[in-house]
DNA sequence: TCCTTAATTTCGCAT
DNA sequence: ATGCGAAGTTAAGGA
């Protein structure tokens, strides 16, 4: 399971064994220790001297870590070259990618521990709960919304993007529907408007197109600029309760501080 | 550097590394081999057995990284309480949070390493080439949007957000200026818009207020969404121009694959 | 605390 | 490749 770990490797080491595991592509690879670190591609950044630890998952995509935070501190989603040589007496390690072109430099000043581990096995994943599941039952359940709603298309593709319910309503309307799985802001009202003016283009004039944002609740401000266009806001409950894991919450005996 | 590590550790006595090492608050824990992982909060997810990597840092923040990809599989951004316990023969962590409420329990089936590490000193960051430094260059000269313009105000806030530059151009009508560092999309036109409207009802009826979508490209739906609305498009280069860093993009000798 | 926006967002899907 | 929108988005900043 650990192919190898070198505590305070030489650059020359160092370098050899980011070499090696990065060109094998069948382990995950990390160093931590002290180093420096630039970026330049679509942005540029410089991390100045300090504590890190790197990461290199076997797809390429490269991490590095400070101390807090969940996000990494520069990163690089899938390189094209990864490349590591010792120049000036210290391991330094090139990150390169095109499309968009950008380039991660690490340089490695004191090294702590280099370690490569084979992640071999990865299990299936399954997630729940998401948009695309509420969107699922709401087209099942239309009467959820409002009753007398018939629901034509799921997903139904207008110029302006996608539609997620498009449906006519018991006096024959056409109905937009809008889905946010959480609080609607006023990015989901503009989203809203924007299909319904998309809709309309295409239906005969004077066609009246109802737009109803459904969400579990809405901000202050998407509400005012919502009642401000004639849409509507429909209070629809985060409906797939997933069953709970062994062991919810509210059993921890004892705390993280 | 390391402050402990274990190899293949009883579920006892990996355990006791957890509670010992996430307690202290002053070191980044990492746990690889064979698990599974359960969350459910925000959403719920299953990830089944296989073999991943996890990292806890010293401000409480999870995250399970599986072995491709550079976002990690499962996280918890900052949590209230890490626990660990023995269970069945096995050891099992949980790592949940409130607001929102939710846990993640990592079950290690088979760990393989587990290591302590002090990631001490952190350097300070700076980040170059952002959208406000666009904002502020701009906003010094913004004779390169439009000869003649004059800013009034930047970040000016209105009901409906913040507006990147406010100005009034050579013929003395409001402008509403919205910037995009990258390729501005339909989401950018209809911020301008919301802007727009935001000032035309502060001001006086018929005064005529122009909305000008300031980026180094645009998608065609936004360009075709922003003429409909009479507001307009101006191309402005990404302006800051990083000097390179050091051995810039093109002179790698070996690739990654 | 709520709300909005930026982000080197990443990721996935459809054209 | 481009365009669009979701995400368990995260993170920052103002009201």
């Amino acid at each position: 399971m650990i192919r190898q770990q070198l505590l305070t490797p030489s650059p020359e080491d160092l370098a050899d064994f980011l070499n090696r595991h990065t060109r094998s592509r069948d382990c995950l690879v990390q160093v931590a220790g002290l180093a420096e670190v630039t970026y330049q591609g679509r942005a540029a950044s410089t991390a100045d001297v300090g504590t890190y630890l790197m990461v290199i998952k076997q797809d390429g995509s490269l991490q590095i870590h400070h101390p807090t935070g969940i996000k990494p501190m520069n990163w690089q989603p899938k390189t094209d070259s990864i490349t590591a040589r010792v120049d000036e007496d210290v391991c330094m390690l090139l990150a390169s990618r095109r499309s968009p072109e950008e380039l991660v430099q690490v340089v490695f000043l004191e090294p702590q521990v280099a370690l490569a581990l084979e992640l071999a096995q990865a299990g299936g994943f399954v997630l729940r709960g998401s948009e695309a599941e509420m969107q699922q039952t709401l087209a099942e359940h239309p009467e959820l919304i409002e009753p007398g709603l018939r629901v034509l298309n799921r997903e139904l593709m207008v110029e302006s993007g996608g539609i997620d319910l498009y449906a006519r309503d018991a006096q024959g309307r056409y109905v937009v529907v809008e889905l946010k799985w959480g609080r609607a802001t006023q990015h989901a009202v503009s989203q809203l408007a924007r299909y319904v003016r998309s809709v309309e283009g295409k239906l005969p004039a004077r066609a009246v197109v109802r737009g109803i944002l459904a969400a579990p609740s809405i901000t202050t401000p998407a509400r005012l600029e919502l009642e401000d266009r004639g849409l509507e806001f429909r209070e629809v409950s985060a409906l797939p309760q997933a069953t709970a894991a062994a062991g919810g919450p509210g059993a921890q005996p004892s705390l993280f501080d």
